[in-house]
DNA sequence: CTGCATCCGCCTCGATACTG
DNA sequence: CAGTATCGAGGCGGATGCAG
């Protein structure tokens, strides 16, 4: 029952591909990448997931060690689904995948489904650790009611979740937007003229953010400060 | 007919995983992020793959330009393929995929296949770039007659094929004896007692290489230079 | 011989229905 | 809410065919 379909390769890529090569395993995993999560709510956020498929990924990927279950009490009842240590070590292959993949995001389709908290995956995935200024200063991002913030200090930049205390600049926009931004397809100065971004902060701030990660402001980067500034 | 199945989520990681998440894409990637191959490389290389599959497979990539057709001569008859600028783009998703599954790489067993050339990819997957010292020097390999060597220069490491110029440490072993070592299932001093591995070079030079490749090099680490300098 | 295409049995996937 | 059971469609893997 447990035993599965391997490549039978003596190679490090294909033992992790033996644990996640299965269609829809590393999507569960970049969702409980973003904190623990129910049964119910990865079957709502990973629409075209069948209930039969998603309880067949969790128990092998618990039997692997990679997540784990949380009970509330010994009552039996399963409350959450959580990556164990060596699950949130695919962090940073999760993230370099989906760096990867933004240039194969097409225009948004009719079918495609869109969530907000994939944001957050995004802006981590984009952080450009080579452009790390030196200042050190938070940016805040409202993406369809989920908060989030990159910190920048000593010469590092993290994504975290929550809101920044004392943010250099706070984006306001909606999912789909906000991943047209991340692939390139809509630059934050067209996104602002239409209304879809809102941008609070000073001009350096913005145009800091924009280079950490690799984002061009606009046709010019000068006039998106300049829109930046009036916001 | 190239409709191809879909996650239908508007996502950097859904996006990259329309294009590799199906059966033998990472593999097939992984064996061309190591210089051109034929066809028939391929799949005398990737056993248990199919040769339709490899074909559909490469079609697609093709398609998405990941990979490219070339003739070796002009003559049209001998057809390689290689990667895009695209798809070298994926080596750092793919290494970081490779280092992380390395820790579910199991006992070797009957029916695995090991490919030597493998051993280069996990080489490259194993440099640890936080623990990169200051001095500059190479360090050689030598796997069932795949050569190639690690240049530590600037506070950079690469892995680079071929042998080096002038090393400070050459290893010499068998492929299988080299995942092992690499998954931390066998120690360096374990493997060259049983004399499946061989060293030359400088104590220090050997427990350096051991460091930035994340090894212990044995049950003590001066126990292993102290063989490590009479070999 | 290389580089595929075609055919076929089987297993996985995905949707729906059902249970505690 | 959290799964299990079932079943048709299609992807996978092996064998074979075939043209350059």
């Amino acid at each position: 029952m447990t035993t599965r379909r391997s490549y039978n390769q003596y190679c490090g890529l294909a033992s992790a591909l033996n644990v996640l090569g299965e269609r829809w395993t590393l999507l569960i995993i970049r969702e409980l990448l973003m904190g623990p999560r129910r049964y119910s709510e990865l079957l709502s956020d990973l629409p075209g997931l069948g209930t039969n498929l998603l309880s067949e990924r969790l128990k092998f990927l618990v039997e692997n060690e990679v997540v784990r279950q949380t009970d509330v009490q010994g009552t039996g009842f399963r409350l959450s689904y959580e990556l164990t240590e060596t699950g949130l070590r695919l962090r940073p292959a999760v993230l370099s995948l989906a760096r990867w993949g933004m240039e194969f995001v097409d225009e948004v389709a009719e079918t495609d489904v869109v969530r907000a908290h994939w944001g957050f995956l995004a802006v981590e995935a984009m952080i450009d650790t080579a452009r790390v200024g030196a200042v050190g200063e938070s940016y805040e991002f409202r993406v369809e009611g989920e908060i989030f913030h990159i910190d920048v200090a000593d010469g590092k930049a993290r994504a975290v979740k929550g809101p920044a205390s004392n943010p250099a600049m706070v984006a306001v926009t909606d999912a789909t937007t906000f991943v047209r931004i991340g692939s390139g397809r809509l630059t934050p100065l067209a996104a602002m003229v239409t209304g879809k971004l809102s941008l609070e902060g000073g001009i350096d701030a913005v145009l800091r953010c924009c280079e950490l990660l690799g984002l061009e402001a606009g046709p010019a980067q000068t006039a998106a400060a300049g829109v930046a500034h009036r916001v």
